[in-house]
DNA sequence: TTAATGTTTCAGAAATTTCTGAAACTACGG
DNA sequence: CCGTAGTTTCAGAAATTTCTGAAACATTAA
C-alpha cells in the first residue's frame, strides 16, 4: 500500500470496519480512499496506491456503485472512468441508511408478515407468532421514523437534534401533568443511565 | 433442523440476516430460536433442535452473552444453565446499540480523533484531514443525540417518535419565518421524496 | 475420593469468501 | 477492418471463517 501515514491508517481502519459489516475489505478500503482523495481517481490509480489486483478493485467498484456510493465522471480528451466520493456525508449517510433498509429490512418486514399470515400449529407456534408481531412492530415504527427523518434538509436535521433533549424534557414534563390530572401517581418510566 | 415451520423460516432467516451483520450463521440462529421460545431453553435442546453441534451453540451462547443479549437462568433442582432473550423488543433494540457503539463507533471515532491531532505532510493530507473532521463531526453528532434518545423510557420515546413529522413541519416553518424577517427569499431546502 | 452430569476449549476439517491473472469484451481512432 | 486503451468477467488459488469431535475442565453428590 502506498500512501501517506494519516490516509493509509484511515483506509486500513475502514477496510477493517467493513470486514464486520458485510463489506468487503478491499471495498471498504477503495471507499475511504475515495472519501479521503481530493480528486475523482482511475481504477488504475486506486489499484496502485492499495496495492491490490486490478480486477478486484473492479469489482469493489461495481459493488459501491450498487450501493450508489460512488460517483462516475470524465475528463475532456481521456475515456478512463474517474471515481469519487459524494462530498456531502449526511448525504452519504442517508444513502447509506436507506440501502440497507431495501436490503435488510425490508425482506425482514416481508417475511415476519408472511409469518403472521399462517395459522400456528400449536401453542408453541402461537407464542412465537405473537413474538415475531413484536418485533415487526417495532421494526416498522423505527423505519417510518427513520423514514419521515431522511427526508429532512441537513439543516433542519441538525437543529431537530439539537431539539433532542429539549423535547424530552418537555415530554416527561406532560406525561407528569397528565398523571397529575388523572389523580395518579404514576412514577417516573425513566432509567438510571 | 427439526423445528415448526413458522419458526424454522424465522430461524432461518435471522441466521441468513446475521452473515450479512459481523454475526455468524449459528449465532444468528440461536438468538432468534431463543426469542421466540416461550420459555427458557438448555444448550442441549439447542442443539438438538438447530441440528448443529454442541460445541457451536456453547460459542454462540457464548457470544451473545458478550453482547449482553442472552439471560441465564436456573430451574430448581437441575443444574443446566437455561438461556432466554429479554421479552422487551426495546431492551434488546437498545443493548445492540449500545454494543455497536462501543465496539465499531468507539474505535472509529477515536481514530479520527488522533489523525486529527497529526500535522498533514502535504496538501493532499490536509485534505484527507478535512475530510475526517467532516466524518467525526457527524458520527459525534449522530451518537450524542442517539445516547440521549437511549435515555428515554420506551413510552416517551413512542411519543418522540410520533412527534416527529410534526416537530419537522414545525422547524420548516420557523425556518421560513426567520428567512422572510431577514428579508431573504431563500428555497427551501427539502428534497424531494 | 470417584462417578455423574454438565460446560468449555481447541486443533484441525469443512465451508465460505475474497482475491488474482488471464481471457473476453467494448469502444474508439485511423 | 485492425490496433489500441480501457473495463469486466470468471475459474480457480489463497485466505479466512465457521464448525466439529474429542479432550479437558468444573461442579456436585455419594
Amino acid at each position: 500500500m502506498d500512501l501517506p501515514p494519516l490516509s493509509q491508517s484511515f483506509v486500513l481502519h475502514f477496510g477493517e470496519m467493513g470486514s464486520r459489516w458485510g463489506i468487503n475489505r478491499t471495498v471498504g478500503q477503495i471507499y475511504a480512499l475515495l472519501f479521503i482523495s481530493a480528486r475523482p481517481l482511475t481504477a488504475d490509480e486506486i489499484t496502485d496506491r492499495l496495492g491490490v489486483s486490478r480486477s478486484n478493485v473492479s469489482m469493489g467498484l461495481k459493488e459501491l456503485s450498487s450501493w450508489r456510493l460512488v460517483r462516475l465522471s470524465h475528463q475532456p480528451g481521456d475515456r478512463r472512468d474517474y471515481y469519487s466520493a459524494p462530498e456531502d456525508v449526511w448525504a452519504i449517510f442517508k444513502t447509506l441508511a436507506e440501502e440497507r433498509q431495501r436490503r435488510e429490512i425490508d425482506p425482514t418486514l416481508s417475511m415476519l408478515r408472511d409469518a403472521m399470515l399462517e395459522s400456528p400449529g400449536s401453542a408453541e407456534e402461537a407464542h412465537a407468532q405473537a413474538r415475531m408481531r413484536e418485533m415487526h412492530d417495532l421494526i416498522e415504527q423505527l423505519t417510518d421514523w427513520f423514514a419521515e427523518v431522511r427526508k429532512l434538509s441537513p439543516e433542519t436535521l441538525e437543529k431537530l437534534m439539537s431539539l433532542g433533549a429539549k423535547a424530552t424534557t418537555l415530554l416527561q414534563f406532560t406525561d407528569k401533568v397528565r398523571a397529575i390530572g388523572r389523580g395518579k401517581d404514576e412514577p417516573s418510566q425513566e432509567q438510571a443511565s
